[in-house]
DNA sequence: ATGCATGAGAG
DNA sequence: TCTCATGCATA
């Protein structure tokens, strides 16, 4: 397994004639895409929305990285699945589950929200005007679903969900979340187009995980479904990701809407084929996932549990000392960061 | 389902 | 360089 790839792709990226010499590489060219095509398709749509991060309802302070002195905390839960670790995720978990704010940060911004198990809020509206009144720009997207460029910006929410699984499967119980919240609403009353409460987005992604498979359709059909219905083409990770939760509020906000849609649409009409356009793709090239030995999953694990956000230097040393390129180790944390978020 | 990667946008 | 949204490739 470990069989990978260290290509550099400096030189793949900068030469990508050879990946195409290559007469009879299918799989490379398999392997290498054109990021020009992409273009096209997924980022046309963030165009339109994209940029801005904001903090609105979930706990903006969090990410602000800077200074993120979370490694004092108790971190959750590395995704890190090899058996060997499974045994500290756990205690990790477990701690979680206590919930408490690993994160310092977190101590002080909660008292005006109300975290759920993930740290979504639990009621939405209310905050969410709340800051709205401070931004300004806070509910635009929330309304529309769509984005609506973004205004806001700032940072991310922390989704922690204690066991991924658990909750794609099935159980859970929607509204109640783990410690019984009120989970209002409030305000108006049209369940789509408002902000969605976390509550909303996880019973919602439940929901539409089951009639989606009622329906016959597949991760990737959806994907390719919102492409042609709404132009905006989502790839099968991202639709899993929906379904198990694992995108950040604001993106799942922006999410729902859409699938919403075709959810209706593919309820009414249950037989009609979506039609398929393929983007056609090629070109680019995308250096070959390196896969990383267990062992040295630990040993960056511990050293992100000791400083999440390495400097360059430290990353530098760390590569050289793991026997990485240095891009690789910059991207794992970065990764590792953004899970964590997230979790 | 998830690990590693890319790229836009924002400091 | 980081974050964030997103996806190819893979386990």
């Amino acid at each position: 397994m470990a069989t990978t790839a260290s290509n550099h792709y400096n030189i793949l990226t900068s030469s990508a004639s050879i990946a195409h010499s290559e007469p009879g590489s299918m799989q490379q060219a398999t392997t290498y895409r054109d990021g020009q095509s992409l273009l096209q398709s997924e980022y046309a749509l963030q165009a339109n929305s994209h940029p801005l991060s904001h903090a609105h309802q979930w706990i903006a302070a969090l990410s602000h990285g800077e200074g993120a002195p979370w490694s004092s905390g108790t971190i959750s839960d590395p995704d890190v699945k090899p058996a060997v670790q499974s045994a500290r995720d756990e205690l990790h978990s477990s701690s979680s589950l206590q919930h408490q704010p690993r994160h310092p940060h977190l101590v002080h911004q909660q008292h005006g929200n109300h975290l759920n198990t993930r740290g979504w809020r639990t009621t939405t509206s209310s905050h969410t005007q709340s800051m709205a009144t401070n931004n300004s720009q806070s509910l635009i997207y929330a309304q529309s679903g769509f984005p609506i460029n973004d205004l806001v910006t700032g940072s991310r929410q922390p989704m922690h969900r204690h066991t991924l699984r658990d909750t794609e499967e099935d159980h859970h119980s929607p509204l109640i979340s783990d410690q019984g919240h009120p989970a209002p609403q409030h305000q108006h009353d049209h369940s789509d187009e408002d902000t969605p409460t976390s509550d909303d987005l996880e019973q919602f992604a439940k929901q539409f995980k089951q009639r989606r498979i009622k329906l016959g359709f597949t991760q990737a059909d959806v994907g390719l479904a919102l492409g042609t219905l709404y132009g905006n083409v989502f790839s099968q990770t991202t639709i899993c990701r929906f379904e198990a939760l694992q995108l950040s509020f604001k993106n799942m906000c922006k999410l729902k809407p859409l699938l919403n849609k075709w959810l209706e649409e593919a309820d009414s009409s249950s037989g009609s084929p979506t039609s398929l356009d393929k983007i056609a793709a090629q070109g680019r090239k995308r250096k070959k996932r390196t896969s990383i030995e267990v062992s040295v999953k630990g040993a960056l694990e511990s050293h992100f549990l000791k400083c999440p956000k390495p400097a360059a230097s430290e990353i530098t040393a760390l590569a050289d000392s793991l026997q990485l390129e240095k891009e690789v180790v910059r991207v794992w944390f970065c990764n590792r960061r953004q899970k964590e978020k997230l979790q």
